[in-house]
DNA sequence: GATATTCAGTACCGATCGGTACTGAAGTGG
DNA sequence: CCACTTCAGTACCGATCGGTACTGAATATC
């Protein structure tokens, strides 16, 4: 809504949204949607319940909200990388972007899609339906950046997109485990390149 | 303890203890440590929860016993994996395993192993943990598979064991994430051949 | 200064969590 | 048949879950 050149009125909230949110994110991400209680959350954020509530909404809704922030800031390589020139270089930074957010210094291990809520109970169905709805999306815009490949010769005709696709996917979520897991950046390197000696898998 | 020709004293198990701990396993599959409350368990498993509780212990026990009864069963393709003669056969069976084992009719879809506490938060830290330990050892076993083949001149001299043995797991786990979201087999079964064509990633 | 609006804090809610105590049931052995 | 052992069922426990109602605080506007 339109407030320029006036103050908002009412009493101004006391504390930084866009902070709060990357603090709840972060919950999030370590110890996924069952794990974190408005406990863990309304501690690591710096608020009270009645303030988590009224900036952000129920537990649900904070999840999606910090689902979008992970997507646009530590996620945001695997956007990025459909940018790249060749489907080669789209699959290298896919996986070394993989390698990197998933090892973030100062950060939880792992991918946010992939581990806050893999399975979930009933009262997690939601946020794990998101999740799945966000690693599919993204298996879908590889496959159709690996459709224009072909189209432009850049991959074989005969290269199947959605194969190329759920692969690389498949290898950009398992190193996602394994740093969950604790293994370290140079190891999982080691596995992205590895990978992009043999890519494509035709 | 020793009850050959003796009949054990005390009030018989009322129900299959076998049976109850397959019950189990399943649900900690598909809903996870933390999604799994006693009540989705003992309703499962047809007891009451002093019953659960005599026969197995409490639920951090129930769980390891699970992943162990899911280690012996749907996982048991990785022990036998390791027996196949060459390395690129024991790849082979790794991954069409994985698909197999994680898209089984009529049980929970994905890994036990990767899926029941990916992450977790402070009552589930256990249960993680000996996951971790379990993935851990799992590609420990492959490496020291792949050491063999290098010393046997299966795999080139200059192979690593460990990448490889990371790269393979990182296939198969991303494949039990895929899977945990819904993708049909024969989708999966894509991934693995195409993995396989170009294996081993040199 | 009063009113209105929005935010923060606290106490509290009903429900469910993992787990246990106690009582009765079902068996064996003497 | 009684004593002992083990199991099953029920009621209950303290703690925590996600969430809210109510009150006071901090602002802007008139």
């Amino acid at each position: 809504m339109e407030t320029l050149g006036k103050a908002p009125i009412g009493r101004p909230r006391g504390f930084d949204t866009d902070e709060a949110l990357e603090r709840a994110m972060r919950v999030f991400w370590e110890l996924g949607y069952e794990g974190a209680g408005l406990t863990d959350l309304t501690n690591a954020m710096g608020i009270t319940r009645s303030s988590m509530y009224a900036a952000f909404g129920n537990k649900d809704d904070l999840f999606r909200k910090a689902l979008e922030r992970y997507t646009e800031g530590p996620a945001s390589y695997a956007a990025r990388a459909l940018l790249e020139p060749t489907a080669r270089q789209v699959a290298g930074a896919m996986l070394d972007g993989a390698v990197r957010a998933t090892t973030r210094p100062g950060c939880p291990t792992g991918c946010f899609g992939v581990q806050a809520s893999l399975v979930a109970g009933a009262t997690a169905r939601d946020a794990r339906d998101a999740l799945i709805t966000w690693r599919e999306e993204a298996i879908a815009r590889l496959r159709d950046r690996f459709d224009r490949a072909v189209d432009e010769g850049d991959l074989p005709a005969d290269a199947d997109p959605t194969t190329l696709a759920r692969h690389l996917m498949a290898l950009a979520n398992g190193i996602a485990v394994q740093a969950a897991g604790g293994t370290p950046r140079d190891d999982l390197q080691q596995i992205a390149d590895a990978a992009m000696r043999s890519w494509p898998p035709l």
